[in-house]
DNA sequence: CAATAAATTTACGCTAACGTCAGCATTATG
DNA sequence: CATAATGCTGACGTTAGCGTAAATTTATTG
């Protein structure tokens, strides 16, 4: 059941990005599709390896980071360097992403606080905060993305 | 109490960045020192801004985002429209951060288990994890940071 | 006050992560 | 089968975020 295929195009628009990004984290070796003929064609653990390449791209990882961390994954568990090799950069990893929960707590502590006030004050004076939002759409000349 | 000032070497030297980043940053607009002559002088709040920036940056926001964020402390609440803007870009931040916060967790998860099953792997041949950690900094080339 | 030391501006350089052609081959379709 | 549509490989362009060097004040100190 998990033999589905993918072309470049399919997995682009799935999650967004463009087939030359794909194609840049290849030759990055964060990927590495089958062909057919000249063709790349990705099977599951492609669209898998894809999927974590765009978590760390969100968690603000570099390419050669994300790289580092994929081949945890399939990083020889036969020799006992390798092993311990991988709980040193497991570690350094952890001690990076354990700083970063605490920033993202602490930043959405704040935000949830100043969205708060704001509504707080719309309401002082009468106002709907829902409504107040959605009428800026109106007002303003249209700013983000339909 | 908070009417310490400081120069931007010493900024720079307590959060471990150049100076030249922190100028980079007032070109953007992120920060605004008081001058004395064409020297530069910090005081609290700037000092509280750079904290903000510099923790926007570990969450992987771009510096025109974390401009925005900062706004956010700063903006007029006098209008209403202000106001909802405020709530509506806050919740956007909100939103990001919270996949963020997600991410973060599972990515978390993820690398404690690796590390775990190194470390029994390593226990289940006889070793000491942690010496074996200790030994690798020996027979390698010595990678990273002191 | 002469000699450093520290700051400032200006400007060019560099890396990461793609975007954007260009030119060509392959595949799909009316 | 003509014509799109899709894909491939270079190769150059672009933006963000500083690094680095040069030339020039400004500050500090023996």
């Amino acid at each position: 059941m998990n033999d589905k295929l993918y072309s470049i195009t399919e997995l682009a628009e799935e999650f967004d990005i463009t087939p030359r990004a794909i194609r840049f984290y290849e030759t990055k070796g964060l990927l590495s599709p089958q062909r057919a003929g000249a063709t790349r064609v990705y099977n599951y653990r492609d669209r898998a390896r894809l999927v974590l390449v765009l978590r760390g791209k969100r968690l603000g990882f570099t390419l050669e980071d994300i790289k580092e961390y994929i081949d945890l994954y399939d990083a020889e568990r036969s020799h006992s360097d390798q092993l311990a090799h991988l709980m040193l950069v497991g570690r350094k990893r952890i001690g990076e992403l354990e700083q970063q929960l605490e920033d993202v707590q602490t930043t959405l502590g704040e935000l949830r606080k100043i969205e708060a006030e704001a509504r707080d004050a719309l309401k002082a004076r009468g106002l709907d905060p829902e409504e107040a939002v959605q009428n800026l759409g109106r007002k303003l000349p249209a700013k983000a993305g339909v």
